[in-house]
DNA sequence: TGCCTGCCTGACCGATCGGACAGTTAGGCT
DNA sequence: AGCCTAACTGTCCGATCGGTCAGGCAGGCA
């Protein structure tokens, strides 16, 4: 009942392939052949390129609506906290598919899936425009979230030498995401 | 001699297109429809698809080779701060190359213009890197320049209200980036 | 007047794309 | 044995892609 692994597998190589190709970049022939199939057997087993997109995603999109609804409520130290780290978490086991909709949502808004992942993003940046309406705090918030999520795809393909791992990298995330959110900007002395 | 006016806008139309769409996403026939021209008269301007790019993104390589060269030798606070000024400058004024730069940077990597932008990212990256060796120095440093660039590209299409004016984004960005370089990770209380 | 040159265009070409379809296997069930 | 089904494949199709080519067309210059 549940999803064979083939297809499991399929989803990991073409959601890798989207990604770093660009969906239009990405053919469903090249999927195959890393996948060792033919053309039409991934035509067999998802109906379109749009449906194979769909199904790479999909987990990513539902882990996204999970982490916005359980932003914090009240101003609360530790909640903010918490909800930082869940964040972190989301993006480090999503990392390709945040990497997609950073860079195609816009333009691939007509597929429903990643209509709906544009909707939760753009309902997260209200939730937090809403509780912090200064500029200079929205763009604190930008680059925190845009840059964690940017580093953990673009940084790794740069870095000359060895990958930190996934425990250190979590950490530094967290110390950068919270020293950005932290306190307010232009107050960078805390009491 | 210098570059006609309409072969200008045409560079400005095909790199708007290659940011959004992707290199593969964008094709020559939308361009030129964009810019009221047929897609023959695109090819008459540029002899390949690949020119037009090269055309399109070669001032922001330029432009960032500048500022590569530009790194302060010495750990002045001044120069430093002086420096991260000239790469915020550089990101507002050539934000939709950089958005390419990050986003097909890699797999485009076999085109010679993006190549030799591969390779001023990449020792870019190694300059710091050289002097703040801690993973988290690091990851610092790439939250701050990705997430300054993915901010000024990606949070336009989904701010919901209006868009706040160039001068005060500089500032905000400012702030956000010299707070993260400005000092060692995990040190947020200033002496 | 004729001619040249820069800008632009439609028609056309081969390659590749997403997708449809008719098979062909291999394995389990009766 | 016969049969059914899941997984897979080669072949074909129309559309679109990047790119070539012969020519139209306006303006400057003789």
């Amino acid at each position: 009942m549940t999803t064979p692994s083939s297809a499991l597998a399929l989803q990991r190589i073409a959601l890798q392939q989207f990604a770093t190709l660009g969906f239009a970049g990405a053919s469903i022939g090249s999927i195959a052949q890393a996948a060792g199939l033919a053309k039409s057997s991934v035509l067999y087993h998802y109906a379109s390129k749009e449906a194979l997109l769909t199904a790479a995603v999909q987990p990513a999109v539902d882990a996204l609506a999970a982490v916005v609804a359980g932003y914090p409520e009240g101003a609360g130290e530790e909640e903010r906290e918490r909800f930082v780290e869940r964040f972190i978490d989301f993006l480090l086991e999503h990392r390709l598919a945040v990497h997609l909709f950073i860079n195609q949502g816009q333009s691939l808004s007509g597929i429903p899936v990643l209509g709906r992942a544009n909707a939760l993003v753009q309902r997260f940046g209200e939730l937090v425009a809403e509780r912090i309406p200064s500029t200079a705090d929205r763009i604190r918030f930008g680059v925190a979230l845009g840059g964690a999520a940017y580093t953990l795809v673009a940084a790794a393909n740069w870095s000359a030498g060895e990958v930190p791992e996934t425990a250190e990298i979590r950490a530094a995330l967290l110390d950068a995401v919270s020293s950005l959110l932290g306190q307010p900007a232009r107050a960078s002395a805390a009491p």
